[in-house]
This record gives structure tokens, C-alpha cells and sequence, in this order.
DNA sequence: GGATGGTTACTCGGATAGGAGGTGTCCGAGTTCTAAGGG
DNA sequence: CCCTTAGAACTCGGACACCTCCTATCCGAGTAACCATCC
């Protein structure tokens, strides 16, 4: 079992998409020459949270890319659930129903089946730490942590890269 | 995404083992019978947890299988671990150093991906949950809340498919 | 009557097909800028 | 010189193969009990 690599894209690229302001955007093009990605992988990646409104697509030229709100109002459990939905990974079968055990009375199976409260709660807890993470923590502790020089690189890589109608 | 169905096979089939005395087994097939399953397919996901030194295997006639250890030192994170290896959901890929926003040099990539960090920590929490639900937990759980009817239905069950060479 | 060896029946176990979902790519639809032509 | 209009270029978006992993099944290997035979 893994997870869609379509997470860890989306997040990269919502934050790279961090420094567009105003009308500003970045192509998908742009998105994916910068981490060395699929250009149409990439884009149906991006579509799905379009979808999730994390993210605003604007076509034509001078198009791209930009956020749909704030960073602190984008949560990882957000970007996760635009793509493996919102059920649980844990899918309770109801087996206990379905053989010699069971018993045809549903008076019987008043309470939930223990092992998928058990699962549940689990995965309650690592939806609760995703859901209390934003994307501007995430761009905090990088900002705070990151090599000046990086910091520089990626600074004018946004500066060459951002596209918007006024600023041709 | 979603969780394989072995996972929930064996915690039921480990829980119904637990019913079993001294060199008592239940045989596959019955296993498969009482949840409805098919029994090659369950078959193989036992082997799984025998391989992870969850349950013992007998084989031959009055075989079958039994657990490894007492309900309270099997932890749900232990079964989920025979299923799901010790790896993470979250695989980063480093994306972050294989684009043209990467920089050659490895020293300004002292700290981890920050968005690696995030997600590691959220899976942290779901396997912390799994691993502080133990076996025993659930068989209690389950003998408190559940239905008279029904316990003594599975008791009677249980009576009736244990195996073992004294027993015959 | 007891021991022994072959047979039998039952179990688990690994090797082999089938199917769903994630991965990856291509081409088309839509939009905006651009530039040429006419007034 | 200004407006209109047709064209082109660039963008996103959905439809189409590929591949990996989970699902499902079958048949063979191994073991222990059983039973007939022999001592």
C-alpha cells in the first residue's frame, strides 16, 4: 500500500505556488522543469486539486497556476483527501456477518464491529495531524531552516517563472 | 489507497485462535467457513502472519493453526506490519533536488524535506495508535458489549472446531 | 498382545492466472495576445 | 491614426495505453494418524 505521489507533487507545487500574488500564476510547464517532473503527469495532478478548489487554473497564454486561498487556510489533510478521497483505507468488511459465526438476527450486532472502531480511531489520529498541519507551517519551518543560498536560488526562479496578463 | 484485506482477516481469525487451549488448532477451512471466506485465499494471508511470528502452523491431520503468543503481546501494528512491511505510505521522492530548482551541491540540503517531515510524523501517530491497541484490548472489548446469544453461539462454534491429537 | 511398516487422509505452502487502481502519455478544446487590413 | 477581425500560440483538460500490486485459485509437498500384518 502507498500513497499517490500526487500528494507529494501537489504540496511541492502549492508551495512554490506561495509566491504568486495578485493575478500572478506559474504554468504547469513551469511547475514541472522546476522539480524535474512529467509536464502532463504533473497537470492531471494539479487538475484534481483545481477540482478540490485548493487551486485556480487560468487558460490562454500568460496562464497557469496560482493558490485558491491563503496558505494557513490549506491543510494537509486537505491536499490528501483531494486525492485518496474521503474514506478510510481501513474497509470493514463485516466478515463477522457473513459465515457460520453470524448469527440472522441483526438485534445481535447492535454495537460496531471492535477491530474497525480499533482501525478507525487510527487513522482518526493520522488524519488529525495532517489536518493540524498547514502549508504555511510547513513554509515557515522552511524559511527558518533553508540555506541562504537556496533560499536565493528559488527566489529568482519564482521571479523569472511568474506570468500574469500585466506583467508581460 | 486501501488497506489490504489480510489485515482484517487475520486480527478475526487471530482473535477466534484465541479461544484455542495447550496444543489446541483450528484448521484453515473451518477459519474460512466461520467468516465466509474463501479458505486458499485466507490460507495465505495466515501464512503471512506465521512467517511474521504471529501464529504457529501444525500440519497434517488435527493441524491447523494457533497463536504464537498470548493475545496481550500482539499488537495491532505488529499484524499490520506482516501485511504492510515496515515502510512508509509517504515514500518522498526528493523531488526537491531533480529540477532546476535543485542545487548541485548536497550541503544545502542539510535538513530533511520538510513535507517529508509532516507526513512521517502524521504516520507516526496512526502507528502509535496501532501499536497502543493490543489483541486483548479488542477481546475485551468485544466479551463486555456483545450479545449473550451470540457468545454462546461462537463458543459452542469454537467447541466443536478445535483439534488436537489428544483431542480426537 | 505388541510392535512395525505401508497406506491413507488431512493439513499447509508455493507457483500460477485474473482484475483493479495508480502511472504515464498524447491529442484536442478553450482563451488570449498579436498583427494585419480596412475605414 | 484607430478600430475590427482573422490568425496563431500558449494554456489547461479529458481520453487513451501501460504497468504494478492486490486478489483469487489450483495443485503439489509434507505430516501424522490409522490399519493390517508380522513377530
Amino acid at each position: 500500500m502507498q500513497l499517490s505521489e500526487g500528494v507529494e507533487w501537489g504540496i511541492h507545487s502549492a508551495l512554490l505556488l506561495a509566491s504568486c500574488q495578485g493575478a500572478e500564476t506559474i504554468p504547469g510547464k513551469a511547475l514541472a522543469a522546476a522539480y524535474g517532473l512529467s509536464e502532463s503527469y504533473l497537470v492531471k495532478h494539479l487538475k484534481v486539486m483545481v477540482t478540490a478548489g485548493i487551486l485556480q487554473s487560468v487558460p490562454g497564454p500568460y496562464g497557469g497556476y496560482k493558490l485558491a486561498k491563503p496558505l494557513d487556510q490549506i491543510t494537509l489533510l486537505r491536499i490528501y483527501e483531494a486525492f485518496e478521497g474521503n474514506g478510510t483505507i481501513f474497509r470493514c468488511q463485516e466478515i463477522r456477518r457473513c459465515g457460520e459465526l453470524a448469527m440472522k438476527n441483526k438485534q445481535h450486532y447492535k454495537h460496531d464491529c471492535q477491530i474497525k472502531t480499533a482501525m478507525h480511531r487510527a487513522e482518526q489520529a493520522y488524519r488529525n495531524e495532517l489536518a493540524n498541519t498547514k502549508l504555511s507551517d510547513i513554509a515557515a519551518e522552511f524559511l527558518q531552516s533553508a540555506d541562504k543560498k537556496l533560499l536565493h536560488h528559488i527566489q529568482s526562479w519564482t521571479q523569472q517563472n511568474h506570468r500574469s496578463p500585466v506583467n508581460k
